[in-house]
DNA sequence: TGATTAAATCGAACCGGTTCGATAGAGCTC
DNA sequence: GAGCTCTATCGAACCGGTTCGATTTAATCA
């Protein structure tokens, strides 16, 4: 491998020069340009991005931290992301945290020796000590998806009140009275948004909630199959059933499935939240989606507006909250 | 942040000694290493990664390159690969060439400067350039999925001819005569093992393909779902359908639903490999699929050992081909 | 006790860049 | 031609570690 001080010698000038000529070739003459043009391409040097890091005290990569790279969700803000940070000179490095917060923070904390320019987050914790850590760390950051308490940084999200509101109307729109809620984590504030839109809408709508109707899910496939199971076994079942999330939902139609209840015709299901092949299940779940390209937009613009900009990085914290979208399905019938 | 100096001033040592307190203990008498542990927790001093990589000429990271990390196939690979390199000490970086060759390029490139001690990479190109590229590479590389003529590199894969041959076998024991094939991009070697495995098994049978019933759907939504509206629309339809991957098979499900066939009543199908909520699908899909943690957890325990044996990396290339399972579903039926 | 060897520690060079103050020279003014 | 400003270039220090040959110290042996 070449090093600039190849170049040097070979174009006969210092190696600040070299380097001077590369970050800014403005302030080089004409004539030693050319010459350490030449001598770059001769040689075939290309800047250590290690040593680059090293030197200048930050590197030209952004760092993309879920817990759960694989949900398509994830998949389409990074791509987003990565798209537009590419243009702008900068490469994404993805890591899965599994969801567990320990791995999470080791991660983050690893990028940041690695000198990342921002970091794009998706928080996974919510207690004292993880805001404490993220608030602690110097480094832009963009959070998403999960909005946490307490951490003063730039949030995109989604409107997750109004996206668990949309789909409790629907059904009772269509007649519904037995609505169950499958709910997510009780610490993630997607879930209780959710799960507040759900009660508040039932409340406008003055109907009195079924405690039994309420189970935790936990946003995964197992519990949200177990706490499915717990509604469907009930002497008086829900005539429908909102889930929180796309695991959730999709659980529960397999325990319906399984049980021998049919979709829609013995109960309706709705849902939060796309999964991949959507449009091959049946039947085609009825849901509220989140536009996931314009958030994963939003979110590349933002870092990249903090990290290159220099007074980017003291501007105030903002949150910025899409409206999610409603897809008719045929999930839900009318009684 | 601390440096090693600090740690050396408080501790009354070279730097040097540290340095080699640290990276190996037993060379230090207890004493002084006493009095370095002490002069470490004091100042709280973490090594600075990107230091040591530069100084070392490689860190202690491991990349993960392929074309969709959102694919739950490549998703089971890297959490093995994660939990196996995390216990040895490495970090595992992700990058998704979203199937662009010359993206893929443009990231291995970028993880060599960062100096990873090892590569997993699912590789997406195929002619010489590539060949030449990936060989001309001096990092001890793990190639998986894809097996590319010419690299001579550990492989770590499934057996497609078998996974073919063995849908194909299922079909005519139920009586299937005029079976169609989805295949994928004829450059990947799991495709054209695939379309093999359906060919020979059909051959043996003394069954001859209509060539009618071949469709290419380049491993894709949008291909397969034309290609699938292809082999539905002719007067003589085929009895079955074998997607010779997730997209093609479920693309297909997807067409002769808006056609308005009945799966497998009308049409029966079959594919290879598996998607993220096929329980939930109805028909619940006949497949053969590949088993991700067993390749998972080879290709981990090849790269990490290459990467830390001494002699490992000079141990000649090996293939990893496992045998893939039987799924059974009902979208086959009896004729 | 002096010579020999092994163990512990150190100093300096190095990895490959960046940055900043110093210096030399060119161009301009009076 | 002295004085001044700008521009182009350079040297040296630095980022924060590692490594290896050299040196000091301690232990072993004749």
């Amino acid at each position: 491998m070449a090093t600039i001080r190849d170049v040097a010698k070979l174009a006969d000038v210092s190696v600040s020069t070299v380097s001077l000529a590369l970050s800014n070739p403005a302030r080089v003459s004409q004539k030693t340009l050319e010459k350490i043009r030449h001598a770059v391409a001769a040689v075939g040097f290309v800047a250590d991005p290690l040593a680059q890091s090293l030197a200048r005290g930050r590197s030209r990569m952004v760092g993309f931290v879920v817990g759960n790279v694989g949900n398509p969700f994830f998949g389409d803000i990074r791509r987003e992301l990565e798209n537009y940070a590419l243009d702008h000179g900068h490469f994404v490095l993805v890591t899965d945290s599994s969801g567990k917060t320990e791995r999470e923070k080791a991660m983050v904390e690893h990028l940041i020796g690695l000198k990342m320019a921002g970091l794009a987050l998706a928080p996974s914790g919510h207690d004292q000590d993880y805001v404490d850590f993220i608030g602690g760390l110097n480094i832009p950051i963009v959070c998403f998806d999960q909005k946490v308490a307490g951490i003063e940084r730039d949030f995109v999200g989604s409107d997750n009140h109004l996206a668990g509101a949309m789909l409790t109307e629907h059904l009772l729109q269509l007649g519904h009275r037995r609505i169950a809620f499958i709910a997510g984590p009780s610490h993630m504030h997607t879930a209780t948004e959710r799960y507040r839109g759900f009660m508040d809408t039932m409340a406008n709508a003055g109907i009195e909630v079924n405690p039994n109707f309420v189970v935790d899910g936990q946003f995964t496939r197992t519990a949200g199959y177990e706490a499915a199971m717990r509604l469907l076994i009930q002497p008086e079942r829900p005539t429908a059933i909102l889930g929180a999330n796309n695991a959730v939902a999709l659980s529960a139609l397999q325990a319906m499935q399984e049980l021998g209840f049919r979709c829609p015709e013995d109960i309706s299901l709705a849902m939060i939240d796309n999964v991949q092949w959507s449009s091959v299940i049946t039947p085609r779940i009825t849901m509220v989606v989140q536009d996931t390209l314009a958030l994963g937009g939003i979110i590349a613009r933002r870092l990249m507006h903090r990290i290159t900009n220099p007074q980017g990085a003291v501007e105030p914290p903002q949150d910025f909250v899409l409206t999610p979208k409603f897809v008719p399905g045929n999930s839900c019938r009318r009684i």
